[in-house]
DNA sequence: GTCCTGTTCAAACGTTCGTTTGAAATAAGC
DNA sequence: GCTTATTTCAAACGAACGTTTGAACAGGAC
């Protein structure tokens, strides 16, 4: 029983620092102070040992993020939650991840598993986990922002996630991006600065067209 | 001569596919109708190969972003660009390549590269790239948002790239995220919505602290 | 024609990978 | 305490990888 959790840090460690493809089996093994075999026999493959990993972090995750959301749609009236108190609330349990122990690496897997999204495997793993949380806070933003158009509201979360997902996977890139003057910010520091961003982005008046055709 | 290109085109388009680590120089060498060992011989390895597909695409936007705010902080007075051109600038060159026949896939190659900067040589190669343009761009971001204060700025153009690398690499999950009720965006309506979503994100007011705190 | 330089080619090299195997070790059931 | 079932282990398997090699081929220069 031990073995199989010694792995699953080992293989988010690594996986983390070097990606899926980058890692072998014999290292996350190494790591893990098991036998070579143990992967095989835990997890049946390198796929299933990635989707384990991935598992065993997302869950509590978006079992937070559904609670929350629950509970604030419950104390609102009509359920609509205030724009940045219903991006704090999808934003914070992610992010936060990054302060405990065992879940700092894992950031940058899901980071790195957002950008491999098209491999099959990858997609349906994703999808699968983040089908129900996409639907509900789809949802919640189309209500508290009602005057938005649904085509627009679904690019601009789609550039919420891109923020989040590049936060969560190199944040030391606001480090080099600042010349080396910043440290790396903490997660409450980002979390509330991309709630502040966000909202302010989600609310901007709808684009009237042709501004960029024009300078062609 | 040809084959060089040959194999530049046919290792953009599997890179874009599957990823550099999934892609082999077997496949690249196939796809291409050249001879395997051309590649060794053309790009002396395969860093060499990612090297060079990355140095055809990244050099001529980034020229192209340095002549257009060139030309803007020409024209402007006192060099203060305003912030929609200036995210116009900096986002079409890049944006726009999914649109040209040969760029199509390299924007998934640069999103994925994106998310593996923390491998030395990918880390070495991009910083190369765009150390000049991203030193113009903050410089140019601080003038013509004076107000804010410099940790704010950077963090926040750290969620722009974001936004931006997320977009270039998987803009299928906006249709994803719609339900598939969307089809995927042009590039001209994705520019024109990142820059209004950036711009007023950008332009929020500075954050009061302890605001997420308090809800722990 | 002869040399020289640049390019292509088939074949192989040595490594590393994910996975499998079958026996040894350990724990559990009764 | 013998018999299960579960877990570990060393060793090997076959496949795929990046890279190298040395011969074959091309085409100008002279």
């Amino acid at each position: 029983m031990d073995t199989k959790t010694q792995i699953l840090d080992a293989a988010e460690a690594l996986f983390a620092e070097q990606g899926f493809d980058a890692t072998s089996l014999r290292a996350v093994t190494a790591c893990a102070g098991v036998n070579l075999a143990a992967v095989n026999y835990h997890f049946g493959s390198k796929d299933g040992l990635l989707q384990a990993v991935c598992a065993r972090r997302i869950g509590p995750v978006n079992d937070e993020r559904m609670a929350r959301l629950d509970e604030a749609e419950s104390q609102a009236t009509d359920r609509v939650v205030p724009l940045d108190r219903l991006l704090e609330i999808f934003l914070l349990p992610a992010l936060r991840l990054g302060h405990e122990s065992q879940g700092t690496s894992f950031l940058r897997v899901m980071g790195r598993l957002h950008g491999e999204m098209d491999r099959d495997h990858v997609r349906g793993l994703i999808e699968a986990q983040f089908a129900t949380v996409k639907h509900r806070f789809v949802e919640a933003f189309r209500r508290t922002l009602p005057e938005l158009p649904d085509n627009v509201l679904i690019v601009r979360i789609h550039f919420l996630i891109g923020s989040m997902a590049h936060t969560m996977m190199c944040p030391s890139e606001i480090v080099w991006m600042s010349g080396n003057k910043m440290s790396e910010p903490r997660p409450e520091e980002l979390v509330t600065r991309l709630v502040a961003y966000a909202a302010a982005g989600l609310r901007a008046p709808v684009e009237t067209f042709e501004t960029v055709e024009s300078t062609r």
